[in-house]
Parts: C-alpha cells; sequence; structure tokens
DNA sequence: CGTTGCATTCACAGGTCTGTATACCTTACG
DNA sequence: CGTAAGGTATACAGACCTGTGAATGCAACG
C-alpha cells in the first residue's frame, strides 16, 4: 500500500508522465478530489503501471510536493544568489522570484492547500509542505543574518507571514496585486529593521 | 439538487445540530473527505432529514461557511467597537481578534482551506469565502481612513497580508506563534503609515 | 538467445460517495 | 379531532474511489 517516494529526477518516462499530469490536476483540481483513474487516463498510461511506479496515491502526493518544493527552491536560490543584489537586497529576493512563480499559480500555494486537505501528520505530504515552510523560514533569517540586521530570527517570521499571506491573497481576491504589495512591504520592514532602533508598537 | 442556502439564524433543532456537526467536521477533517453519511450519523439524524433542510451537500458547505462567516464578524465587529480604543488602536484591532479566534481554530483559515478544495468559481462555498477577504480589506481601509492615515487603501491591502499569512503559518508550523508577530508587525505598519512620511524600499 | 525491466490490457474486489424512494411515527396546533 | 410539519427507518440507485490479479508485449543488454 505504502511506499516509500521515489527520487523524482530519476524516473521512467512514463512514471515522469504521470507525475506532470498528476501534479497540474493536483494543483489544479484539488488533491482529494483527483482520482487516480483520471490521472492514468491522462497520462496515457494504465493505472497498474502508476501503481507499479508509485505504490499509493499517497505517495504520489508526496512526490508531487516534494518536486514542486525542489523546483521553487531552486528558483529562490537562484533569485537570492543573483550576483548584481546587495546583502539587504538579498533578504527580500524570494519576494522577486514569489514575483515570477505565482504567474504559472493562480490557486495559491500548494503546500498551504494541501495540509488543508490533509489534515492527518502523519500523511507524507504533510511533513513535505511543514519542511518548505520551515526552510523558507530559515532561508529569511540566514539572509537577514548576512546582512547583519539586528533581530534576525523576529524579521523571518514576519516575512514568512507577509509571503504566505501574499499567496494566499491571490488565490481569494486575485484582483489584489498581492505579491507586489508584499514585497513592498517587506522592503519597508527591512528598511525599519536597518535604520537604527525600530519603533515596536504594544500588540494592545 | 443544489438550492438556496437557508438563514443559519432560523434552523430546525435537527438541522442546527447537523449545521454544528458538519461544522466541525469539514473544518477538521476538510470539506471534500467528509461525507454526507457520517454528517447525519453523528447528528443523530438521517439522511433523508439531511437533506430535506439543506437539498445537497454543497448547500451544507456553503452555509457552514456562510455561519463561521458570521461568527467571525461578529467577534472582529466587537474587537474593533471596543470603548477604550484610540482610533489608531482600532486599526489593529482584528488582530486582537484573530488571537482569540485561533484558539479553537488550529487548522487555518477554514475560507482558505476551502478555496483549496474547491477550486470551482461557480461553487457557492466559493464566493462565501472570497466575500469574507473583500469584507476585512474593506474594514481595514475604513478603520485606516478613521484613524486619518495617509493611504488606507495600500495599509489595507498590507494588514489583510499579513493577516492571512499569520493564520496560514499557524496551520503549517504551529511552532511559530505567528499571530503575534503579525499583530506586532501590523502594529509597526501603521506607525510607520502614521509617523510623517514613509520610507518606501523599491522592490527591486 | 535469454533475461530483465517496463509497460500494457482487462477484469475485479470492496468500499464510499451523493442523492432518492417509500412508508411510518410523533408532536403541536387550530 | 384532524392536519401538517418535522423527523425516523430502511433500502436502494448509480457512480466513483483505491487498490489488486493475471497474463502478455516488447525492447535493451548481457
Amino acid at each position: 500500500m505504502n511506499a516509500t517516494i521515489p527520487d523524482p529526477t530519476t524516473l521512467t518516462p512514463s512514471a515522469r508522465r504521470i507525475l506532470e499530469t498528476a501534479s497540474t490536476l493536483f494543483y489544479e483540481g484539488g488533491i482529494t478530489a483527483v482520482g487516480v483513474d483520471v490521472i492514468a487516463e491522462r497520462s496515457g498510461v494504465t493505472k497498474r503501471t502508476l501503481y507499479n511506479r508509485f505504490g499509493s496515491k499517497d505517495t504520489l502526493v508526496a512526490t508531487y510536493l516534494l518536486e514542486r518544493e525542489m523546483r521553487w527552491r531552486h528558483l529562490v536560490e537562484t533569485a537570492v544568489a543573483a550576483p548584481e543584489l546587495t546583502a539587504i537586497q538579498r533578504v527580500t529576493a524570494p519576494f522577486d522570484a514569489l514575483g515570477e512563480w505565482v504567474q504559472q499559480s493562480p490557486r495559491g500555494c500548494a503546500f498551504i492547500n494541501a495540509l488543508a486537505e490533509l489534515p492527518d501528520p502523519e500523511h507524507p505530504a504533510h511533513q513535505v509542505a511543514a519542511e518548505e515552510k520551515r526552510w523558507l523560514c530559515n532561508l529569511f533569517e540566514r539572509l537577514a543574518t548576512d546582512a547583519h540586521i539586528a533581530d534576525p530570527a523576529d524579521l523571518a517570521k514576519r516575512l514568512v507571514c507577509l509571503h504566505e499571506g501574499a499567496l494566499a491573497m491571490r488565490a481569494a481576491l486575485p484582483e489584489i496585486d498581492s505579491v507586489t504589495i508584499a514585497n513592498q512591504t517587506a522592503c519597508d520592514l527591512v528598511d525599519a529593521a536597518t535604520s537604527g532602533h525600530q519603533t515596536r508598537g504594544e500588540p494592545l
């Protein structure tokens, strides 16, 4: 029934097609709502092949999220490493990557969506999703540290919240250009964190 | 099949029980994953009664979101109207309401989750969810206007992003106290928007 | 040539899903 | 008393779901 997640970079040709079809359908239609029959049919593959390659739907879901995370990480890492950027600009570079990313992602964050559909913390996909958020938060903290910002952990958490909010709002109210808004806000937060001591309002 | 959404405040006793059971199960287990059979059984009601009262699962889902929105709105509106608050403090008051709200909502935002599961924009629940976000954004803008903030529309969008991000992060990484972080950040944003001209970083 | 791995075809098991049909019971109220 | 509304009980239709079984084709590689 269950199986270990295969390495998305070394897949047989059929498995590749299956994964690509599943990625599209899961993201656009929702994980629970999309059945393996449709995935197999749209991949030009039989269900048997699907199960031979992935072992279970849950594993296919986890593989889908895993590969998506790899693509996202790669995009962010190249954006952050752009040579023309200052250390300060690098801190908000993930928001630039997000701007590209959402062009092909009108339905919000695939990881948040997966968490919404799969409440069971034991589900393999659940941990992939949580891991992605943890990675992003740690990345922000590292970038803030490199930019010699006073409280990098605090800034990182703020930026992660902004980041997720922008993605979520894009699915809910596409007419608001939430990514640009979040990007500007992130720059302001970095500004505030660098220019001397920061006025911090009481949370009442 | 489909039916009009009933008024959640005037329900027969059975319908009340059905809606309450459905609310819990939908939120905790996901909408698609929870079937009407288990809802009926856990409500101590037959499926026939459920269909007599709500007509379809889709309508039941929409009613669930509608009532949840009413409760949330009420909580926010009382928080915003607290007499001891200044106009400036009112702007971030929804974040205080959010602090209470998430005590009973460890699985993130029900509306975002619903959008994740029901991509069809024609689905009645879809519009209830989008409406909630629009309402919150407009509320922020109104509060910012009342507090004589320079660009209320801009600030409102920033605060909505923060708000949604805090909710989403709570589901993904509960160990981060995202609501408190977002509340503090919101206060800082309001501070920055009130104290003279605001340095706005280039989004690169 | 023979093996090995990949994929195919087709059928099926065992559930669960939404939604409906029929017939009966109970309670409130005019 | 009589009626109507709300609810009960049970069974069913028809579709879809995940996952399995058994037999076969085919191409590459030793």
